[in-house]
DNA sequence: ATAATTCCTACTATTTTAGTGGGTATTACC
DNA sequence: GGTAATACCCACTAAAATAGTAGGAATTAT
């Protein structure tokens, strides 16, 4: 049970670009560099946080990526979402909670499950990127 | 992110186990059947279930599984941790909580995953597999 | 003796995750 | 206008984890 690198790298670099809030624009290679994480993969999860508008972008030399809002606004459920994909932790409970069992059951197992994925969103839902600085 | 099949199978199987507790052993072939599990891969569950001391085996024809104590002294955590393997969810941070990162760093990233790795913990131990029945 | 069971070892298939390669389009700056 | 730095795009490969299968041996109630 473990959430991606994507997410850990996602978070990683959304920090970076919480501490440049109302400063410059952050180029990949500049994360890349200092977290020592691959340029191209991180290339690839910025697309995505880029298509959910966390970030903006601005082409060209001296360009980069800043936050598309307030660190304050953006809460870590939101990055994650984007970066895991739904957060449903067990094969028969889908994101929303609802029980998506093969067997159409609803045995004692799926309380655990949904309790426990109530606990991770609300505890990811509950902190916001500027909590991090 | 999700646990795996090992898990919610042997959440299942337990159950089956628990609601047959101070009765006769449970046959794997009882439970695949029922559930519809490979078998092959529940004794496998089973193995790692009973060198935990989870659960006690009898061998022989009207053999089975059945729980080594009371459901309500096994703990979901404890079902989990074994066949799930160590509660880390994040890369940078073991299941006891220490920051293992590979660049020595401690940013801000680790109050989240520490954070979210507590209310999975929690949550798992604060459920008992009586709870379920 | 037989059939039902746990127990053991090894192998295969599938899926997911991580990472690489080779480019094009855009733009600040000299 | 040339150059270097950047985002952006598509396809491929590698590695790891997960799931599932195969063929048995040992044990035991009946």
């Amino acid at each position: 049970m473990k959430f991606s690198t994507r997410t850990t790298y996602g978070l990683r670099a959304m920090i970076k670009l919480a501490a440049n809030y109302n400063k410059a624009a952050v180029s990949l290679a500049h994360i890349a560099k200092k977290e020592k994480i691959s340029q191209k993969y991180l290339e690839r999860l910025f697309v995505a946080l880029k298509k959910e508008k966390l970030v903006l972008s601005e082409k060209g030399a001296s360009g980069g990526y800043r936050l598309a809002r307030d660190p304050k606004n953006i809460r870590i459920y939101d990055i994650v979402r984007v970066l895991e994909g739904e957060i449903n932790p067990f094969h028969c409970v889908n994101d929303k909670g609802e029980i998506i069992c093969s067997q159409k059951c609803h045995c004692g197992a799926t309380a655990i499950l949904i309790k426990v994925q109530g606990a991770i969103n609300s505890t990811l839902q509950s902190m916001k990127l500027s909590d991090l600085l």
